[in-house]
Formats: C-alpha cells, sequence, structure tokens
DNA sequence: TTTT
DNA sequence: TTTT
C-alpha cells in the first residue's frame, strides 16, 4: 500500500499527561507532546550544551487507548510512526502547517517506564492517578464522545484511512 | 551525545531540483522537497485512494555537496536524518514553525536512481546538466559565499552542532 | 503484541533470483540473498575498501509474492524486518543457527528499480524472464506446494502466526 | 561510504552481564546477549504465545565501555547498529557463521532503566556492583589488554574500518 | 539467559 | 512539486 517509506522513530519523554478525544465512532485518539534530548558540542566554549526537541504525536486505535491510559506527564516511551503535516487556518485566515507524527495500525507505542508506579503494561489503573472519564470506553461504542470531547472530528485512520480535516481544536494553534 | 533516539527514515522523489546555499565558511547547505507516497483504501467506496506527503529536508556538509550536485527533479533518494522544529517570524510579526528532516554527520542519504544519466555515484558532473556556480566550491573555503548567499547564517552542525537562526530567506515563508 | 522492538531496515541488491515455496496452505514464501555495500577507509594505506554484506531474508504472505513474481538477480530493494535465529541440524547431527530477517505482515518491501525491464510496479510477468511455474498460484489454494515444495512446511508468521518447523530444506546447509 | 543501508534497532534487555574485552590498542569491546520479546496469536488455539528472540551484540569505541560500565543482566536497552554475519571454524574443521549486531561510531546505544541503581547516566561506578578491574582502563593504553584479554584481536573499527578475524575466544562456539 |  |  506504498510506493515510499514514512517512517520515524522517537525515545522522548513526555511534557504533559495525554490527551484523549473521541471521534464520532468512540475511537480514540490521543495527543502527546515528547521531548527528545541531544547534546552537542559548543564550537566556542567546547562545553556541552543540551538540546531539547518537541514532537507532537497523534495516536489512533488501540495503541491511541494504552497510551491515554498508561503515559503521563514524564513517562518515557518508544514511538514509532509517520510523519504528516496537517494545513489549518490561522485566527488571520493564513494557512498554518503543523507537522506531527502518526502512529496508525503500522506504527508502534512501546512504554518504557518499567517496574514502579509510572504504569508499564500493569492491568488496572494504577491508584492516585487522576482518571478521565471515558478512558475505558470501548472503541466503536456509541458512548464514548461525551462532553468535551464532540470536538473530535477524526476518523480512526486503521490500515491506512486518514484522519479527517479537524474544525474545532480547543484553541487556534494547535502547536 | 544523545539520551534520546530522533530518527527519521524516508524514501521518496523530489517535487524540484534541490536548493543549494552556503554558510559564511563555505559549507553547502541544501534543501530538498521530497514526496513520500501512500495509498490507502476509502472506507465508503473501497477504492485505493492515493495519498503524498511532502517533506521538507535540509543537508550539511559533505552529504549536502554529494545532494546538490547529484540530485534533481524526480530523483529517487533515501534519507535518514532527524527531526526539527524551527520557528520563525511571518510578516505579521507573529510565530510560525517549521519542521524539517535534517540530515548532518550523523544521517544518511542514498541516491537510488541507478539509470544512466541522473546522477548515481559517478564522479564529475554529468554533461548536459545546469550547472550551479558554486557547486564545487570546496567546504572551508572564502570564496563559496558569493552573492546572493551571504544569506547563509548557517552553522555546519557537524557532530552535534546547531544550524544557526536563518533570516533571510529568500521569502517570508520558508515552507 | 510486543513488548521490544526488533527491526532491520536494508537496502541493497539481490545476489541472485529469488526462491520461491510454498506452504501447504498455498502460501508463498520466498527467500531472498541480499548484498548490501559499505566502503570503509583502511587504516593502513588510507585506501577506500569496499565491503560487501551478505544477508538471507525470508517473506510471508503477499509481500512474499510480489517479491518472487518482480525481484530478480540484482534488483535493488528495500526491505523492513525482524532478526530471527533459526536453530537446525548439521549432518553431523551438530545444532547450527542461521540468523534471518523475516519480512511478515509488520514488514515492509519496496523495489527501487525504477523504470524499465527491471521491474518495478508493473503489473504482468515481463518477458524473457525465468517464469516459475507456480508463480502466480492465489495463495490458500492447494494447487501451489507442488513437488519440489513439499518441503514447506512453513507456518505463515503474519501477526503471530509462526513459522513451522522446517524439516526437508534442499540441502543441509541453509546459508 | 556507503551505497546500502544496513540498521538495526532494538529494544530489549540483557540475559547476563556484558562481556568486556580490549584489543591489542586498549579499546573496548563489549559483547551482549539481548532479548527481545514479542507475542503472536497461536492460530490452533488462539492464544497469545510469548515469544523471545536473542540477539549477540557488540560494540566498539566509546560506547563499548558504556555499555561495559552500566549495563547489567536484565537492563533495558535501546541498540543501533548493523548486521555481520562472522565466519569461523568449528572444532570439526567446518565453517560456521554467526551474526551479529555491531555498533561502532555510527551506530548508538541508549540506557533505558531510568531507576536509581541500575545505572542511567550517572557519573561513576555505583557502589554495591561487582567492578571489573580494567574499567577505566583509558583506550589507546597499553595497560589494558591485562590477562584473560590477550584474545582480544578486535581492531577498532571507528568509521568504517573492520574488525579483524578473531581467532580465540573462549569457547568453540561464539553464539 | 532477560523483561512484564 | 515528485514518482509508479
Amino acid at each position: 500500500m506504498a510506493r515510499g517509506v514514512n517512517k520515524v522513530i522517537l525515545i522522548g519523554n513526555l511534557g504533559q499527561d495525554p490527551e484523549t478525544r473521541y471521534t464520532p465512532n468512540g475511537n480514540a485518539v490521543v495527543n502527546l507532546n515528547l521531548a527528545t534530548d541531544e547534546s552537542y558540542k559548543d564550537r566556542q566554549t567546547g562545553q556541552l550544551v543540551p538540546k531539547t526537541e518537541w514532537h507532537r504525536i497523534v495516536l489512533f486505535g488501540k495503541v491511541a487507548e494504552v497510551a491515554g491510559q498508561y503515559l503521563r506527564k514524564g513517562s518515557k516511551v518508544y514511538i514509532e510512526g509517520k510523519l504528516q503535516t496537517r494545513k489549518w487556518q490561522g485566527q488571520d485566515g493564513q494557512d498554518r502547517y503543523t507537522t506531527e507524527v502518526v502512529v496508525d495500525i503500522n506504527g508502534q507505542m512501546q512504554m518504557l517506564d518499567s517496574r514502579g508506579g509510572e504504569g508499564g503494561m500493569s492491568q488496572g489503573a494504577p491508584a492516585g492517578r487522576p482518571q478521565q472519564s471515558n478512558y475505558n470506553a470501548p472503541a466503536g461504542q456509541q458512548n464514548a464522545p461525551a462532553q468535551g470531547q464532540q470536538s473530535g472530528g477524526y476518523n480512526q485512520p486503521s490500515q491506512g484511512s486518514m484522519p479527517e480535516p479537524v474544525d474545532d481544536f480547543d484553541d487556534d494553534i494547535p502547536f
């Protein structure tokens, strides 16, 4: 289904809790802000300078549910997805572009926080963590897109189908 | 030098000829517009729908020289680099962001057009091709940044150093 | 379905025509011998020395059919798969191990020979090419495992299904 | 320096402590046994069956020193390297082949155990851990290849140079 | 031989 | 804007 290669591999940490939305069909769509760290040697000073790159990740389907349920601010995660640049309109009516890493059925997400409070693969929601109301809403059920989530507007891109244009993000600047 | 992973792998075709610039130090900086193709099955119609994703690639150093010299509109190429989002100011004074795939000494570029005239690994510039004046300017020499290219402003990011902000792109909208 | 990452990405050329087998279920299993080239600078002489690495690739399912049909000795190809080490018995009864790159439904194969006689995505078998009798045998049909191929014995490892034990390779030394 | 792509990306856990050797030049060469886990659905039973794949990793240079110093049995690690198949002679005089994932200056190694005592990026050797005598032997110094390590025989493959044949592994079966 |  |  592809006559090219478009692959992104990231390991980094979440800058904040995942944002979970649901499509009209009840499929989870999760956004992550992921930081990858690098350091380089300054040519003037010879000092090692840290540099953080931020990535916007969008997960669909099963992997979105797991991400929304178990990842939290600070979580370390492996992401494999593809690059996608989305066009949107600024308040001034001008076109803007946002590049995201899309993780769908062809991608992968691996939680890298082992043992202990941060999550992992353990079943059940760890205590002491803010629960999101629709967390366990089974994909495909109609009860999922509850209040605050009508915003949805995503189609589930399973096996190649693409997310539809999003017209009602919380604010005007999605990145 | 890294406490994370930030890797992009692409195979696609150039939408246009490479754009070559030179830094004040005479190092080549090359921009590519790369298309990766995918097709997905439309859920309504069951039709296979082609979809093209465009990527902005920036190459530095030796690999930039090779890209600028041998790649052309339509060339098929393998790219391995990292994601980097650059902030710039629109004419309206507002912040804009552009995400690029940066190919530096840690990255890779492979030409995938095997046929004769289009390039490959062959030495020497093929005949019948528009030559760019500063093509063979050895990196690090002072003759490189000729008129129209003082604009430079890139530092060569070899082994971790970062590109400096670019303040005088041809136009206001670099993507 | 994975609590780890096991990924291989190769671009190289086939050392010989693909070898196609069929499982008892009529699914294609294709073996490729793939060369990846690299060159390194000899520390004594300073010379650039070419070095070829050979990889054994095994493709299953749909991608196997395409590979068997269109790839030929010399074809350039992109492979994405996973590492798998298989144990087998030498004639002397001792254990041997062979590591292969397995391309199943989670992997990818891209033909990189563009335009012209070498293949590409073109429909129909190019003329003047040795046809293999069972080439177009649809997967899942019983006519596939003809003589010389009962050897099969692979299960298709797509998304979890595993290769069955292989007991009758053509010869004793599969690598 | 390459006319192909040969890349391996793994995330898994060490089956045992790293084995550190030194070349005659005092450069560290470290071997890891890495397990990557996957599970697949059995087609008969419908059960989810776990499957572990074992990988032999060889690290050279700086990354080898870090690996030897901080990784331990059970450590989770990200590995980026290239495939290399090495020929050796069995006791019976017959050729054997072993495929390894080589991590040199072009590769990467990331420790993924964040928790305290097990390593991470912290300076200095954590207490309560078996120290290896030649741990801090600076590369290139003659004191490194102490007893039990004359075996060495590796050249450091920095930037493309290749490991020389190894003729005196501890035992006859290196994998 | 690891890990969850 | 590319390619098949």
